[in-house]
DNA sequence: TATTGTTATACTCTATAACTATA
DNA sequence: TATAGTTATAGAGTATAACAATA
């Protein structure tokens, strides 16, 4: 019987799982772990392509609106225009995205995607309705809807 | 008229809102956003105790497993051992903490609080439970359940 | 050989202040 | 005076590799 608690004892060694406390419970813990797990299945995906969340983000909101500027894409995007001035130039310098001064107002930039990023968004998309699907199946789709529902409410 | 629209622009220099192309309703849109929200809202409850999400999560759960190693520390938490090391050193430095050998096995370390922390902790229980029923307020006991209960099968 | 804790390091994301050129 | 974009910088958070001590 030793033994035996011995054996078990050695088979487990990856760790004793603690007392979470409630702690799995806090929406904060959470929403941490959920982010970290789908930006990892989202990074997973979009490596082929190079692309992070806010910058398959940022492509999408070029091309649903093109000659935006940089200070509202900021603000759609819950990003600070500093943070995304890089972001702008990375995708720039890979020739998807055109940035020329507004000839109505010369301190702003206008934006639109170029020909090879148009081409570029068609693969993205297929991207990322397959990553979408994947979180579906994990959930379940009205698990999935309801989530989104509640966490548009909750901001 | 001409001048109503002008004016009309100039009373909404805040900037133009954007077509979200979808964008409102992908998951790991609306997770991100959420995050940051509850976390500005932690933040803003625990300033007073400089605790971040992550510090208050530790000291819950040395609080509820006195004598827990760092290893399963990391896991339960979901945090990598390196990026560990340091907090707990901060919890340690501030009396919170103490961090002893295990007699048992010299390479692992023995977390507790001390009687300090114990105090302290009453506090830290006191400002989770008004930072929770914060959230709860915002979006509703059963959303809040809700999102909770389809994290936690998210991952 | 494998594991615990540690150090060093790097990369990303986020935040603010201050600058420029325009308005 | 205020705004658009930029630069510089600082602070979190997270990732890996490699090491010493111990099992």
């Amino acid at each position: 019987m030793a033994d035996d608690i011995g054996a078990a004892r050695r088979a487990a060694p990856e760790g004793r799982a603690l007392d979470m406390a409630g702690l799995d419970q806090a929406l904060g813990f959470r929403l941490r772990l959920a982010q970290q797990f789908v930006f990892r299945e989202f990074a997973a995906h979009f490596a082929p392509l190079e692309l992070s969340p806010v910058l398959y983000s940022a492509l999408l909101l070029i091309e649903a609106n093109p000659g935006c500027r940089q200070t509202d894409l900021a603000a759609a995007l819950g990003v600070r225009q500093p943070n995304l001035v890089e972001r702008i130039d990375s995708l720039v310098q890979r020739g998807l995205v055109s940035r020329s001064p507004d000839p109505d107002d010369r301190r702003a930039n206008v934006l639109k995607l170029t020909p090879a990023g148009q081409r570029f968004m068609v693969r993205a998309h297929a991207v990322h309705d397959r990553h979408t699907r994947q979180l579906i199946e994990r959930v379940g789709e009205e698990n999935h809807d309801k989530l989104v529902e509640i966490l548009e409410r909750l901001y």
